[in-house]
RNA sequence: GUGGGUAUAGCCCAGCUGGUUAAGGCGUCAGUUUGUGGCACUGAAGACCAUCGGUUCGAAUCCGAUUACCCACCCCA
């Protein structure tokens, strides 16, 4: 029988791994909960709808990376990203009209089908915050320090904010318009792809990374500049919130993000440690959303992070982020009497938090002793014939060798935990 | 969707121009004299050499196709 591999672009989170993800997300939570944000989680599969309305008909996400699935008549599409349904679910729970602003994290697995690549994978995990209810841009500059937080806190080395503005659906159809007049008069030289974002959404081509479109975008006119009076002012607090925080920041005005609803302030935290894919973090503003998804007009913002690509920075950095495997006490019975009182003897301190384990594979006692050493155990405690009848066994600290005498009576349990707690003191004072 | 690369044991891999019992390391298991781990040593298990077809007396090795994975473009986290 052959073994049926997992689908291409997905991963399998092994336990040596797995303690690396727990450590992450332990952490995430608790510096979102130290920011006031809450966690939220949403169905993993929404109304197709939701997407092609929220993120964009025009996205490469909607037009061609999405998984549409049916089943039985009805048709829904496996999350790409976390914004949509998470606005979804603040509107559909009214908790917008809870006192604002109202901050939500969330910890989920995104889809979209993509050809797989070193960072990028079709199902991927996100950590993400959204905030709505705040126009202001004290509210931009602290979503922006959470994700720095996170970042540094992390152990990220190397890592840089990159900002821009994107202005408001007015000051856009200015910037709009002179694209458009600036590309086509050199609409011919364009590739086919510019050609058609031309029309429909001419921001698009500024990050195209055909040569020869690069080389006509160079010259092109910049978002910032044509900019409203509002939308500048919001970009100018920021800077200067940014800076009063001490986050130092790059002004690119080439990031422009992939998906519609942004607005105002977009960013990006971006490495170079991790090969192409090297955006870390990515979010903005998108004060349009909650309305285009059937709310009262709302200004929010959130960001979203890649948690393989964290994970893979701080690998390829070299930093540890979980300890090894644990075990605080491994019995090594000798003898079928001997199995049972192990067996009772690990069960018992079980039940009072501590780590034990014993012999279920019924081997010799120096194959024993060689397991519970790749275990780390702390202590072992061989128990053959002489340690029942003398109902005492020598505990032995698999750190120093030394060996101490315990007895194997009702008191076992908190004699070991006292012997337990020291050890473990001596061990930190070192 | 478009390029390029790789495919040999659970993992890392040697095997050059066709003829080997397909090598080594890690890991796993057992042992190194009787009841105490790490080091070292000995031994064992584990591979239809990705799949299918072709060339040949003979293919892991050459050719073709398929599939899978990796990297990059695109896009994004």
């Amino acid at each position: 029988m052959k073994i049926i591999k997992r689908p291409n672009g997905t991963e399998d989170i092994l336990p040596a791994e797995s303690r690396d993800w727990q450590k992450l997300e332990e952490f995430l939570r608790t510096t979102a909960g130290i920011f006031g944000f809450q966690e939220i989680r949403v169905p993993t599969f929404e109304q197709t709808e939701l997407f092609s309305r929220g993120v964009g008909e025009t996205t490469d996400v909607v037009q061609k990376e999405m998984y549409t699935v049916t089943a039985k008549e009805s048709v829904f599409t496996l999350r790409p990203e976390g914004t949509a349904g998470t606005i979804r679910a603040m509107l559909q729970n009214g908790l917008l009209n809870e006192a604002l602003p109202q901050k939500v994290y969330y910890i989920l697995s995104c889809f979209r089908h993509e050809r797989p690549q070193a960072g990028r994978l079709r199902e991927f995990h996100q950590f993400g915050v959204e905030m709505a209810g705040s126009a202001l841009p004290s509210a931009d500059a602290e979503v922006i320090s959470l994700a720095k937080q996170i970042l540094e806190q992390i152990g990220l080395k190397n890592i840089e904010l990159k900002i821009n503005s994107i202005g408001c659906p007015n000051c856009r159809k200015n910037y709009h318009e002179a694209l458009r007049k600036y590309f086509s008069t050199s609409k011919e030289c364009l590739c086919g792809t510019c050609q058609e974002r031309l029309e429909k959404n001419p921001m698009r081509l500024l990050d195209c990374k055909v040569e020869s479109c690069q080389e006509i975008a160079k010259d092109a006119p910049v978002i910032l500049e044509y900019l409203c009076e509002e939308c500048r002012t919001h970009f100018e607090q920021l800077k200067e919130n940014l800076t009063a925080l001490g986050i130092t920041y790059v002004v690119d005005p080439k990031i422009v993000r992939g998906l519609d609803y942004y607005t105002k302030t977009v960013f990006e935290f971006v490495t170079t440690e991790i090969g192409a894919q090297g955006t870390v973090c990515g979010g903005g503003r998108y004060d349009g959303l909650i309305e285009q998804l059937g709310g009262q007009p709302t200004p929010a913002l959130g960001f979203g992070m890649g948690l393989e690509r964290l994970l893979l920075v701080l690998k390829n950095q070299g930093t540890e982020l979980s300890q090894e495997k644990y075990c605080d006490i491994y019995f090594v019975p000798m003898g079928k009497e001997a199995e049972t009182k192990a067996m009772q003897l690990t069960a018992e301190l079980r039940k009072e938090g501590i780590f034990a384990q014993t012999d279920v594979m019924g081997r010799s006692l120096r194959a024993q002793m060689k397991y519970a050493d790749k275990l780390h155990a702390r202590f072992t405690a061989v128990i053959g014939e002489n340690e029942l009848n003398q109902k005492e066994t020598m505990l032995k600290n698999m750190k120093t060798g030394e060996k101490i005498s315990i007895a194997l009576d009702e008191k076992f349990v908190e004699v070991f935990s006292g012997i337990e707690i020291a050890d473990r003191l001596a061990s930190e004072i070192q």
